[in-house]
DNA sequence: TTCAGACTCGGACAATCGTATGACTCCACT
DNA sequence: AGTGGAGTCATACGATTGTCCGAGTCTGAA
């Protein structure tokens, strides 16, 4: 019943994923996700009544996949400051980032610019914020107030947003590799200056 | 004769470079271009062969624009840093930045998911470039070599494109001040450490 | 064995896309 | 006065877009 149903629905989120991350979400036509499923366009209609709603669906697989390696990050210490730079670490090993940048970052500066993105602009900030939460509950975790703990995530979320930019721009992963380590000795900065050990 | 015809080249480029900017390149039509500037579809044709070429001009006109900025920021003060702090204030007053990001930051992230992106990834370092080497120069008149001035400009870009970013997907306006504040007073460590006065 | 419903398929819908053309107006110049 | 080219305009092309549907297949339950 209900298996194989799903089992195409997900090849569908997952090929248009990919195709939203290298093509972009405008640029990928109905056709584009046939071709790479090999399913007619006809039946896409089955699951999503509209393109945006594989758009919903495909931004779910992100968030859930990014809140996996978050988990990861968590789980592999209970050092705040190592789960910190674990996370740092996570676009330097990607090579796509390099070639399609960050797949929020992207995404988001593109669905940005809409008529009336309300519905879009709320589903960008909900993707940041689980970013924004976890980072802030590290910092919080190492003893700062909630409030400065916030500004720290997003100036966190800035740098490694402004990071992958640029690195995908020049195509340059010697770029990446120093930029994500500057980032690195910034967090111990913070360590250093803001924690009362 | 050659008068007219300018000024409506002119008028489908303002036109154009608005609308790339507050909905897309992509997601903006010749139809839009055509409510936009009151002249008929067909007309386009004769100022320009494909859409590209419009997208072309846009990308001179927007480079045209920057280049005055950094000249005004160039003429405004000898001193390098001073010439550097007036180029970060820059975006933090511009209101527009706040809605649809950087003209040339949201345009990379659109361009560069494209299939054989070679001419596209060429105009869009080329781009960059300018105020690469601009804010190389003035890191270099600082007295740093030029491989440390080139890596210290790409990372300026890097934080002010991180921030913008950051700063239009949450419309925040206090965290634009606050990190443009924070790039500031970086510029100040730097030239601290690293220039022999 | 039958049947309802989950699922699949190919095609077609109207709309819009970027592109293109041919006839038109206007004005500078001879 | 008349010619030629710059500029303007309405229109329409073929292709593609996202959407939608009717008929079909398959399968588990009755």
């Amino acid at each position: 019943m209900a298996t194989k149903g799903i089992t195409n629905r997900q090849r569908i989120i997952e090929a248009a994923d990919r195709l939203f991350y290298v093509r972009g979400y405008n640029r990928t036509s109905f056709s584009d996700i046939s071709d790479a499923t090999g399913l007619p366009r006809g039946n896409f209609y089955y699951y999503f009544k509209t393109k945006e709603d594989i758009l919903d669906a495909v931004m779910d697989s992100r968030v859930e996949s990014f809140g996996q390696m978050l988990k990861a990050c968590t789980q592999a210490t209970d050092d705040p400051h190592a789960r910190l730079l674990a996370f740092v670490r996570q676009p330097l090993q990607n090579e796509q980032v390099l070639q399609y940048g960050c797949p929020f970052g992207t995404l988001s500066a593109e669905l940005g610019k809409s008529p009336s993105a309300e519905a879009s602009r709320a589903q960008i900030t909900a993707v940041f914020d689980v970013l924004r939460h976890w980072c802030a509950g590290q910092f919080g975790a190492l003893g700062v107030t909630p409030a400065r703990a916030d500004q720290l995530a997003l100036e966190l979320l800035a740098r490694m947003q402004g990071m992958t930019l640029i690195a995908s721009i020049y195509n340059d992963r010697e770029f990446l590799q120093r930029t994500g380590a500057g980032i690195e000795s910034w967090l111990d900065e913070i360590i250093k200056h803001e924690v009362q050990a």
